[in-house]
DNA sequence: CATGGGATTGACT
DNA sequence: GTCAATCCCATGC
């Protein structure tokens, strides 16, 4: 199976963010598919790339298709993928997975054995799959870490809000596999905000 | 150069 | 439900 190719990325980060789930995210013996994922975009100030071009976010503005990792709370790694034409900062973050391969080997970088808290979380799934910041601005389609396209049918996807932000908190921009257990906590298929969205085609709602 | 705030998690009340 | 850990980096002096 090849890895998805930048063109994939080079879109519309609302469209890019809901068509990752279901695929693979691949590095080394682990790996995992896609079940949570959240968009960001320069124009909304929840993104890093709001302040406009810094060190920090070089990759943000750069290629898409490459990975966008950086640090959080000091402690956690964050996997993003860069998407749109290069010059506009926006990635999609990837929020959580269920484990495909590398099982026990999960089990022993997180220290848990569930296998629903292996990659339930942006900060336990780069722990799982040893995801660090010397990834940061790697390709995706040939390098270290590579995520490859879905294999079965389109998944039923919800969309709700973003989690853990306070600037543009409204936008309903997460992304998520209805019902699967692997999606972080807050659950949204059975909120209000959550909304469903049509297996394919449409673009996600903007306005909630 | 000092400061403050996180795209989180896990432990605890 | 609350809260601390821990560090990068944007910002302001």
């Amino acid at each position: 199976m090849k890895p998805l190719p930048p063109e994939f990325y080079g879109r519309p980060v609302l469209e890019v963010a809901p068509d990752l789930i279901g695929c693979t995210v691949v590095h080394g013996e682990t790996a995992g598919t896609i079940v949570e994922t959240e968009a960001y975009h320069q124009e909304e100030p929840a993104c890093h790339a709001y302040v406009g071009l810094t060190a920090r976010t070089r990759t943000l503005f750069g290629a898409p298709g490459r990975a966008y990792v950086y640090r959080s709370y000091g402690i956690h790694a964050m996997l993003n993928a860069v998407c749109e034409p290069e010059g506009v900062g926006a990635a999609v973050l990837i929020r959580a997975l269920a484990p495909e391969a590398g099982i026990e080997l999960m089990r022993a970088r997180r220290g848990v054995s569930d296998e629903r808290e292996l990659c339930s979380g942006p900060g336990r799934l780069t722990q799982a799959l040893a995801i660090g910041l010397e990834l940061n601005d790697t390709p995706l389609d040939h390098g270290e870490v590579v995520v490859l396209p879905r294999e079965g049918p389109v998944p039923a996807v919800v969309s709700s809000v973003r989690v853990g932000i306070t600037k543009a908190a409204e936008l309903p921009w997460r992304f998520s596999a209805v019902s699967n257990p692997n999606v972080s906590r807050p659950w949204p298929w059975r909120t209000a905000r959550g909304r469903r969205r049509a297996p394919e085609g449409a673009v996600a709602s903007r306005s909630g």
